[in-house]
Order: structure tokens, then sequence, then C-alpha cells
DNA sequence: GTCTATATATCGATAGAC
DNA sequence: GTCTATCGATATATAGAC
């Protein structure tokens, strides 16, 4: 079998097809979505896709993990790049830029694991949910972490970890390269504002 | 002509269609969900829904709409109850307060605005998007004058305005009145974020 | 690996009886 | 105002020639 599915290895056709229904998915939605569409702006017939790619829903599979294992890959190294005995404050910036980075370069992928994620299967819907959830709880621990050494002062740690969470993802939505804030400026914007969310 | 889809007048079973086609649009989308989805958990047929609202769009518009128009009142209605020499923290406190409460009572409004916006017409979509563009001027003007008199301090009035409102509208994602956490305590934690974000 | 042609299913919406 | 029946369009996916 041709059907290349398997995120990790593509031919040049297989990755003019992942570009071209990230795009099309992110704007439009997944089910709004057709296979014609996005065989239209490959430059082939819908037909063809299925040399690609066995459905329509392995499609938004291969793009929602790719993604997901993406944003966890660079969190992880980001994280990694801290000396054993960083403060949880040091953690948590860095996450934090790790998290805005992500958002701010990874706009169409973003917006597909935040929106589309209900037009996966229900076995790959699960999946998905425990990658974000791997994720999320990375936050969470640096949070508690924080609270328990006194160094932080939350009103309520779920909360506070959501809303750093959901602060950054929302930069998926807005953030453009051609605007007058470079990613490391953003990153700057937004490690200011998570410090002072946790900081008495 | 009958079908009432007019926001404000209703008749019964015209209720029971915005309810279920609520539930379904913001859990399972608006394309993914069929006119004979909503007809069943209505108890009707599909053809039968035509009685009531003239076109599958026009029921998302009627629930689009009111959302958005909700969101607004709710939000004049709370910044109205200001004295006219209200600080800027007052206002920003007040606004952030009626957010976040709008957004955990109303989550499924706020589930479709945020993400099912993309099935309207065009017609209908811009002036949604108009409505929310005026809500969300509001928190900006709230925050200029802020920055103008010297009491807010935030790297980018433009960020900061985002961050606040999305980690309010996060809210409406997760927050379920069976927790442990109140409106009223809910609100309160995020007048708390809010402020520190804004005050160095 | 792309194409044309088509199978099969289901969609939103309409017609007309009751 | 609900129903049954159905139209016309379009969706995903497959078959088979090249």
């Amino acid at each position: 079998m041709s059907v290349d599915s398997s995120p990790g290895m593509s031919s040049a056709t297989a990755d003019d097809i992942r570009r071209a229904a990230l795009r099309l998915f992110a704007t439009g939605g997944y089910e709004a979505t057709t296979m014609r569409e996005i065989a239209a702006a490959v430059g082939i017939r819908a037909a063809s896709l299925y040399n690609h790619f066995g459905s329509k829903e392995d499609i938004l599979w291969d793009l929602t993990s790719t993604a997901l294992e993406d944003l966890n890959s660079e969190s992880e190294a980001s994280m990694a790049t801290l000396s054993p005995d960083a403060t949880p404050t040091e953690k948590l910036l860095t996450f934090v830029r790790a998290h805005i980075a992500y958002h701010a370069k990874n706009g169409e992928q973003a917006t597909l694991v935040n929106m589309q994620m209900g037009g996966l299967s229900k076995s790959h819907h699960r999946k998905s949910v425990a990658l974000r959830d791997r994720y999320e709880s990375r936050l969470r621990s640096i949070m508690q972490e924080g609270v328990a050494a006194g160094v932080f002062h939350v009103p309520d740690e779920r909360v506070a970890s959501f809303a750093i969470l959901q602060m950054g993802i929302a930069v998926s939505g807005w953030y453009r390269p051609e605007g007058n804030l470079s990613v490391p400026q953003l990153c700057d914007v937004y490690e200011i504002l998570a410090n002072r969310m946790v900081a008495a």
C-alpha cells in the first residue's frame, strides 16, 4: 500500500497535501472542507488524494498528531535546557516562552488542534486528548511546585494554569509575523504577564 | 409567514429548537450537525423545522446574534452601575466580572460564537464580527484609559487586552456549575489575575 | 500516481396530504 | 404545524483504464 499516512515519512505530494489541508481545515473548518477543495489546492483530482492518505480523517489525524507532538517536543526541549535546580519561576517563564513561540509560529496547527479535533475518530480523539493533557499537565506541575515552595501566590492553581495556557493559545488566532512584534518580543510580553499572574 | 426566526419573539417549539440546536452546534459543530439531528432532539421531523426557521443557517444566526447581543447588553449593564468618576481599575474589574460571569453561565453560547461563526453567511458573519468588535473595544478603551492615566503598566496594550479577554473566554470551555467554584468565586479569581496583569 | 466515471450515502430543502 | 415522500446537489470513497 502506498498510503503513507504515517507521520514522519513523506513524499513530495503528500507534504503538499498536508500544507493545503492544514490551511483549509484551519481557515474553513474540517467538516466544511471537501476533498475536492484540497485536491484543487494541490493541483490534482480528489481521487488521487487516496494514493497518499486512506481517508479524509487520516489527513486530519496526521496533521493533529504532528501538531501535538511538535508542541510537546518543543516544550520538552526548552525545559531540558534548564539546570536541574532551576527555580519554579525560571521553569514557568521557560514554559511560557516555548508556549508563546509555538503558537506564534504555528498558528494554523494550533488552530487545528483547538477547533477541529471534533472531526477525529473516537480512537484518534482519545489519543489527541492524551497528548494535550500531557502538555497541559506540565504547566500544572510547575504551578503546584511554585505554590508549594511559597514563591507563587495564586487564588486557584487550576484556574491560573488554564488562564496562562489560554492567553497563549489565543496568540495563534491573531499573531502575524508581518506585524510590529517579533516572536521574541511577544514572548517577552507574555513572560511579564505570566510572571505577574503568579506573584502577589 | 410563520418562520419566526426573528430573535425576541418565540413559540414554544421554536425555543425547543433553539435549545437543541445550540447544544448540538456547540458540542458537535455546526457543519457536522444535521437538521435531522436537531429535529430528533426536539421530537419532530426535519421538514417541520422549516415551519420555525427558514434554513439551517437561520438557526445559527438566531443563536449567534442572540449570544452576542446578550454579551454586549450584560456587559453594558454592568458598566452602567459604575459612577461617572470610576477609576480605570474599577472599570477593568467590573468589565472582567461581567466577562467571566457571562462565560461561566453561558458556556454553549460562548462556544458557538468562538468556534462556529464560520458557518454564517457573509452578511451575518460581518454583523457578528461587528458585535464582537464592539464588545472587545470596550476593554481596549479601558486599557488605554488606564495606561494614559498612569495607573496601568502593561508591556503592550493590545496584547494585554487580548490576554484578559481570552483567559475569560476559555472559561466557557471548562467551567461547570457543579464544580467547587461558584460563579462569584470564579469572578474573584479572575479579578485578581486581571488586576495583577495591569499593575506593575 | 493520475485520471474519468461512478457507486453509495446523506445532506438541506420542498411539495403536498392531513 | 406535523407528517411522508422525494428532489437535486454534493459528499466521501472506489474501480479500473492509462
